[in-house]
DNA sequence: ACCTTAATATGAGCGTGCTCACATTGCTCT
DNA sequence: AGAGCAATGTGAGCACGCTCATATTAAGGT
């Protein structure tokens, strides 16, 4: 049992290598399954046992990178930063990371991430925004008074977060400058919402 | 060619027709575009003569009854709102007419309203946003100084419209209070970004 | 009336993502 | 070592959205 389960989780990372490899060279919607499972040197459905779809493929990946962004995060905060620099260095760490993936992450994220849709085709998204939320969650409560404070404002913030992430696949300005403009805008914004106090101090 | 035309005119209704039956008794997924193409009493292919795919005539749908919120809140404005008030009117009048819809819209808008994806997949769906865009522009700019100013405030909006859709299109509260409570919360956001006076003088 | 021709309808068929009944494997116990 | 058995691999096959070569229709010319 020892060696078989070695080969699976070889196996695994087989077929993340093989899924990357391709949804980088063909993007996500020009890559077939049976792709995958071919250049992963097993059968096309064995691909099933592993993962429940493709989108959780493409998910798995996103979310190792933004998992990887929040270690970054970690490393990099002088834990002098105000609110909005913590939110700022949290997510322009998201963005580092998950800069490979910016050709095919447009067809991907919409449907895992949004919460249009109560059907869940993907796991991984929903654990994403959990994961993301607490570590807001963590910036909020270590850097003043607020955390998230309920319902709507949560909502909000991952309204505006995702919108943050649908313009930056799309953006195309040499250094995504248009995308920190926005980011900035936006977590103005957001802070301006659970801290008023603070909004008026700034210009 | 007029009995024709005419002809023409009345299968797209009654792809449309049946479209909305199965939507609402089925759901967005669960229908088939053959089931939709012998309820309408044509075959399979024909469909896709009048429409370029099943996500459209559910958008084809949706933007009809975009259309008449709009009308609703033309007639109903008094005139007299303020920036926040008018807006608010626009969204819930929209609200009130997709109100048959809301079972099956979740599966749809967010593939075709989010500008994550650049494949455009749905034309309706561009179509739709911009038509919004220019209500609420006209809004803006009729109301008071400031018209959406660039790119930013734009993209931000949107974000936040999404948000409302989504929550809304999920919103088991009785009255969608919670909704409600949504909309006026991103609209003083997003009136706070344009119109940074007026922020403080709220609350 | 009949032929021509362009517009429209048709449904077999394609490539998908995914399933599932079955084959294969490798571990455990005697 | 061999039998039994659970875990894993396999690929034929399904249902889907959609395409496209072909059949059918209807308008215009003579």
């Amino acid at each position: 049992m020892r060696i078989s389960q070695q080969a699976k989780e070889e196996t695994r990372e087989n077929i993340l290598a093989a899924a990357k490899k391709l949804f980088l060279k063909k993007g996500f919607d020009d890559t077939t399954t049976r792709d995958i499972a071919s250049s992963a040197g097993i059968a096309a459905g064995t691909m099933f046992n592993y993962f429940p779809g493709k989108e959780t493929l493409a998910m798995t990946l996103v979310a190792e990178a933004l998992e990887n962004g929040h270690q970054d995060y970690y490393k990099r905060r002088t834990g002098e930063e105000n609110l909005e620099e913590g939110l700022f260095l949290l997510i322009t760490a998201e963005l580092r990371r998950l800069r490979p993936y910016r050709s095919f992450i447009g067809s991907v994220l919409e449907s895992t991430l949004s919460r249009f849709s109560k059907a869940k085709t993907c796991p991984e998204g929903e654990s994403v925004r959990i994961n993301h939320l607490k570590t807001v969650d963590e910036i909020l409560s270590a850097n003043s008074c607020s955390l998230i404070p309920g319902y709507i404002s949560s909502t909000l913030y991952w309204s505006l977060y995702l919108g943050i992430l649908a313009f930056w696949s799309g953006d195309t300005s040499r250094k995504q400058e248009e995308t920190l403009a926005l980011i900035d805008y936006s977590l103005k914004v957001f802070i301006g919402t659970i801290r008023p106090s603070d909004y008026k101090t700034r210009d």
